[in-house]
DNA sequence: TATTTTACTTGTTATTTGCAAGTTAAATGT
DNA sequence: ACATTTAACTTGCAAATAACAAGTAAAATA
């Protein structure tokens, strides 16, 4: 990627998007804020996908820096650190819905709870406010 | 990322989609073909961003395996060839607006059209439609 | 006060990317 | 008919990034 930083980088809402979303581990870890109620940095360690712990800590570092995440101390135990989404974070809610949808719609092997994908095709936008409530209010 | 082949990988849809959307250069290739009117090799190297002829090759052979474009000989010229979207990467339209939306509605710099934004926000779904009917004539 | 928990770093190796140049097949020009 | 050009790739190599294993530091717990 070269020096596209004058004219197509500004302007471009996919490019831009694409600094989030096109990458995978960003993707999965925004998954598990969202939808796993993960919060600390053992939480995402042990999600299951085998994220290596700096790399771990290079996309958090990347997401807070982008706003999308905010990182505080645990008031509960002074050397952990809980990881939540701001405003900006909880905005990619529906887009993740889609791609929830997609997945569920034309790979075979994906397999969303049955009451989790009605109510996606039901209403996704009352879904997504739903789950940015519940992620709110865990704040 | 190691061996999750197995568990994890089947069954959740962000792990699914994030094989498409957890990268940079499919999802630039996608904007391309959803709204760019790209459909050569040509002009995914020349749309601006600066991707190389190999990874190119590399990501359009991944898409086109995961069956979300096809290749075909161009008619018109036959060393050419034509890539299209297929109805699982048409599928994909509403992902990405809802990528577009939030990069509009976050990034600074970015600047979509204002008529384009205002149909996003108008109607999502009709949007889509018509650019998926749009797409599906061209071919 | 010693051990454990939790969030990281550091060093090393493997994999992927980016770049420059080359190849092949079909079209076009002379 | 033959040489040149066009278009889609491939190849080889250097540089960047990711994965793996191990270590560190600060706060909590025993």
């Amino acid at each position: 990627m070269t020096k596209k930083t004058s004219t197509e980088w500004h302007g471009c809402p996919i490019r831009y998007g694409a600094s989030i979303f096109g990458d995978n581990w960003c993707l999965l870890i925004l998954r598990d804020l969202m939808f796993k109620g993960a919060r600390h940095y053992a939480d995402f360690l042990n999600a299951g996908e085998g994220i290596a712990s700096n790399i771990l800590a290079a996309r958090l570092g990347r997401l807070e820096a982008e706003g999308i995440i905010t990182k505080r101390r645990d008031p509960d135990h002074g050397v952990r650190r809980i990881y939540l989404l701001t405003d900006k974070g909880l905005g990619l809610i529906p887009a993740m819905l889609e791609i929830i949808d997609w997945s569920e719609a034309w790979d075979k092997q994906t397999d969303v709870p049955t009451e989790f994908a009605e109510t996606l095709r039901a209403d996704r936008k009352a879904l997504a406010q739903k789950i940015a409530t519940a992620l709110i209010a865990a704040r």
